[in-house]
DNA sequence: ATAAGTGCAAAAAGTTTGCAAAACG
DNA sequence: CGTTTTGCAAACTTTTTGCACTTAT
């Protein structure tokens, strides 16, 4: 093959995005990681934030979310663990835990799938939720 | 109250819908569940499904599977069972498993919510996928 | 210089909703 | 009959994409 992959640029945007999502714990939409880029680069494109996105993601830079529901959420530690997501306010937490190995192990015969992975999401409600009296959904 | 909560009423199509879902193993999208039920209710819009297939989910009666990805399946089977998902193809198949009880235990501490329950997901090929040499993705 | 990346806006894709007509109980 | 549900279409939300311009290498 002639130009095996493009190679990849070092941008302002691309590197205030990962700045940024690095910097916080909760595991922002694409949506809020453009909120929080343009307090820096007033001028970003939620287009550009979701193309950076995805590469890093693919890149393994950061961890695309596919958690419960129709959006999306993005996670700037590339390490495996496991997350919680609260019910009230659809936030996700990561669980300090370590990765159970023997999971996959316990699933392998009880499909035709050979088994390469594994997602475990607990649900629940958060502490800040738990101390209302009455919960509001923002998902 | 007044009016507690109102009537739910026993439709052709609702009940189209469900058998519909009832008899695959797969777990149909929304559009996939309207293509099957249009070949016995020609008329059945979208919406119709829809607002039916959320009903159901709410009630209990089929499953809302939120897995990774942006579109939701649906799973006529309401009983706790696990999937696990073809990287390949996106078909979600269920695990013949026992849900494991234990694993709430493990997460309590090490995060602050309270937990109430947990999905877990496998991530692999596919029996057909695994047989053909280039898979071809359809999510 | 040249290919990768950006901003913008339009298009896709998936889901929800308002409304008048139809159907259920 | 009074409500719930439907069909239809329009609205909404989230994500992707085409294109001309800019920027990193």
């Amino acid at each position: 093959m002639k130009h095996a992959r493009g190679q990849q640029r070092k941008t302002r945007q691309r590197q205030v995005i990962l700045e940024e999502l690095r910097r916080v714990v909760s595991h922002p939409t694409a949506n809020e990681v453009h909120h929080m880029v343009t307090r820096r680069l007033p001028r970003v494109s939620l287009g550009t934030v979701y193309r950076n996105l995805e590469s890093m993601s693919r890149s393994g830079v950061i961890l695309k979310l596919e958690t419960a529901g129709t959006r999306r959420r993005y996670d700037g530690t590339p390490t495996p663990h496991y997350h919680a997501r609260c019910t009230g306010c659809g936030c996700v937490a990561d669980l300090r835990m370590e990765p159970l190995e023997d999971l996959e192990r316990r699933a392998q015969g009880a499909t035709g799938f050979s088994i390469m992975g594994h997602r475990l999401e607990y649900i629940g409600v958060c502490a800040r939720c738990a101390g209302k009296k009455r919960t509001q959904r923002e998902e």
